[in-house]
DNA sequence: AAATATCTACGACAAATTTCGTAAATGCAA
DNA sequence: TTGCATTTACGAAATTTGTCGTAGATATTT
């Protein structure tokens, strides 16, 4: 019953997080800032996370008008599960302290998770 | 240049990193026990990686033995670049507090993290 | 209304990944 | 040495994922 995006189903999902609603023409134009393939590939792609449940459509008129089904928050979360188990054997602080080694966050950003840590970190 | 692990080859690479050497056969038998997928076919798979240079093997007896020559710090850096990317918006912060909230950490593992700040933390 | 443009549906192709069967080589055991 | 088991090599099938072409429907423009 996982219901995985593929690679460029993500690809789909992050424009459709970003607008709210889209069509398959507003995707298309956005990917193809980065990215070159056909508008139907795009369309064929939409259609079929539509039969999968990762986005919504309202089909009432012609244009149809897409929404994503499966959220950013899921995404993270499924995301971390992944690469904690596979590459950080399930250690949660490796991956924390690998993530603030190697892609320099701003002193806001330190800021804020050690504010983070002083409210939530003093449990067992 | 990018040599990417497919999620298969990632599995293997995880035997590989946990033994340090090991046959076929032995990484074939770790793998059996949550997965079903004939001798072969790990065989096959260790061959490809080996072209790749994901692997390295000593052949000079029957049996080789295999390597990891792809680094578990290099799929731990390359798997935050991609998700940092794809799902947090390239927001390192997001993806500490997420981690932190979802997979409760031990408080050693918050204990380190917090010291790891404030030794690292103090730059702009 | 006729021509043009845009959209959906859908089959089929292409590429990448995974799977396996079979043959040949090597080592081990009777 | 002969037979048996294990291993490698390799081609090919199967799967998954991504790609596109074409047809038909719907809208827009002239």
């Amino acid at each position: 019953m996982e219901i995985r995006p593929t690679e460029s189903e993500l690809e789909i999902l992050q424009v459709l997080w970003k607008m709210g609603q889209a069509t398959v023409r507003d995707v298309h134009e956005e990917l193809a800032k980065t990215k070159a393939s056909g508008y139907t590939t795009t369309l064929k792609l939409m259609q079929i996370m539509d039969e999968k449940g990762l986005v919504a459509r309202d089909t009432s008129s012609k244009t149809h008008v897409y929404r994503a089904a499966y959220s950013q928050e899921k995404a993270q979360s499924s995301a971390l599960d992944k690469i904690l188990s596979t590459v950080f054997e399930g250690s949660t602080s490796d991956l924390v302290i690998q993530a603030l080694g190697h892609h320099k966050a701003s002193k806001d950003e330190i800021d804020a998770i050690k504010k983070y840590l002083d409210q939530f970190g003093n449990r067992d």
